[in-house]
RNA sequence: GGUGGGAUUCCCGAGUGGCCAAAGGGGUCUGGCUGUAAACCAGAUGGCUCAGCCUUCGAAGGUUCGAAUCCUUCUCCCACCA
């Protein structure tokens, strides 16, 4: 039973890399296995790589088997080395400011009660007493330098430049899985097809060490139809923290997925079972202008990440903003809470309002006053739906919607409000 | 250690004294077509108090009426030689 979330995970495409999986599903036919996945504090927020690990962690708790769920306080302190350059280390404080925003982030994902419960651990806890003596004698012994160095990342470093510090990242990201072998008898490390070569390091370090055959899976990188790398959006990273990015942004970032990625998305990020999605593919093959697809997705997304009442909140927002009804018959309470998800503005009540100029830089709907011009010339920014075509120009009081709305929109699905009072 | 080549706007890459906020491509944005898709076509793409001004061509100085372009020093990369 516990084994056919393997048959699952390879359905939904999760399954980028693997150690033998024959044995890692004889192993999950005999019951519940414990597993482990970690999470660096590299930024205060979690971000879409994350989410698929959490997400399929979850599958794996969900099929009986016990997560371990780890917050990489000490690699978070080292930093794993990437092909971009050197990191710049952070201050003990960030790091540990970070580590508590990533532990509440990633706890509801999973349930901490009955037989399965998950168990929370920070990697900071056996490595902060550990000598630098016992560390080199007891790991740096089975890691041949050689073989770190003919490690893909590494070797696009050499060139560029990679301190002792990042080089040794390995090492202690191996540590846990040792020492979560030992001390709780995890047999399966997951994470992401970029951690593959920290990953099967510590599968390899309790082999030299314990004998023992431990097991590994890596998702794949989420990415395009047309292969670029997923998760970016205008403002950068898709970030779970809605400090960092609004319920009702998150949600649009999912419904306006391109068709062709809707149905992967629906694989690895949602839990809706093969028919569904095979239902759900078949509405966008046949209506695509109806968008089943996309809108289960975002809902399920953010209703996984953001909660109910937030989910809600987007869907009425959107719905309202972008229904194509007339904006005057809203009232002033679902427009209050259709412009409170987006980004908006309050302005007071005067006689003179500021120029739209001034309204598209100060909600952050264009980046400068020329970008805001240059988009006013360009026939991209509408208020109330209306084009405008004189940046310099104000709104009058009569164009205020219910409650003292103004809809700023910049080309077709960006927009803000302003609100006057 | 020596010699030669290089560092340009978000990225790649042209530019070798004024016509340079700087070709071209990519990316991004907007418009058109649509479905708040994709593809395609067109335009835009440093900032501002916008007929003008300010900041930018690895860093700091200098020459000149005028420098991304010339000179000096420094930093980093690449190639060849030792």
């Amino acid at each position: 039973m516990s084994q056919q979330v393997l048959d699952d995970l390879e359905w939904r495409g999760l399954i980028a890399h693997s150690t033998d999986v024959d044995a890692l599903r004889a192993e999950m036919s005999e019951g519940p296995i414990r597993f482990y996945v970690g999470f660096d504090p590299t930024a205060p927020s979690l971000h879409m790589g994350n989410l698929m690990q959490l997400v399929t962690a979850r599958r794996l708790q969900d099929a009986g088997h016990v997560p371990f769920v780890l917050v990489g306080g000490a690699t978070g302190m080292i930093g794993d080395p990437k092909e971009s350059g050197e990191r710049t280390l952070n201050s003990v404080d960030l790091v540990k400011e970070w580590v508590e925003k990533v532990r509440h982030q990633v706890e509801p994902f999973f349930s901490f009660e009955g037989d399965n419960a998950a168990t929370m651990v920070n990697n900071y806890d056996w490595t902060a007493s550990l000598s630098t003596i016992d560390f080199l004698r007891d790991i740096g012994k089975h890691f041949p330098v050689n073989k770190m160095l003919a490690r893909d990342v590494v070797r696009t470093r050499l060139e560029a430049g990679i301190s002792y510090t990042e080089f040794s990242y390995v090492l202690l990201q191996s540590l846990d899985y040792l020492n979560l072998f030992r001390d709780f008898g995890v047999r399966l490390q997951t994470g992401g097809s970029d951690q593959w070569g920290n990953i099967t390091s510590g599968v390899e370090l309790v082999r030299r060490v314990t004998g023992e055959r431990v097991h590994a899976l890596a998702t794949p990188l989420v990415t395009k139809s047309d292969g670029t790398k997923y998760g970016k959006t205008e403002a950068g990273a898709l970030w779970l923290d809605r400090e960092m990015m609004s319920p009702y942004a998150f949600h649009q970032f999912w419904l306006n997925a391109d068709d062709h990625d809707v149905v992967p998305l629906l694989k690895y990020f949602t839990f809706r079972d093969r028919d569904e999605i095979d239902d759900l593919a078949q509405q966008t093959h046949e209506m695509p202008s109806r968008r089943a697809a996309h809108k289960v997705l975002a809902d399920d997304v953010t209703r996984l990440v953001h909660g109910d009442h937030e989910t809600r909140r987007a869907k009425d927002a959107a719905s309202a903003l972008f229904g194509g009804g007339d904006l005057r018959a809203l009232d002033a309470a679902t427009l209050d809470a259709a412009l409170d998800a987006t980004t908006h503005l309050e302005v007071p009540a005067s006689a003179e309002l500021p120029t739209y100029a001034d309204l598209l830089t100060e909600t952050a709907l264009v980046a400068s006053k020329g970008a805001a011009r240059r988009t006013v010339a360009e026939g991209g920014a509408y208020v109330n739906n209306e084009r405008i075509d004189d940046a310099e120009a104000r709104p009058s009081t009569e164009r205020l919607l219910a409650g003292g709305w103004l809809l700023l929109r910049r080309g077709k699905r960006h927009v803000a409000g302003v609100r006057v009072g």
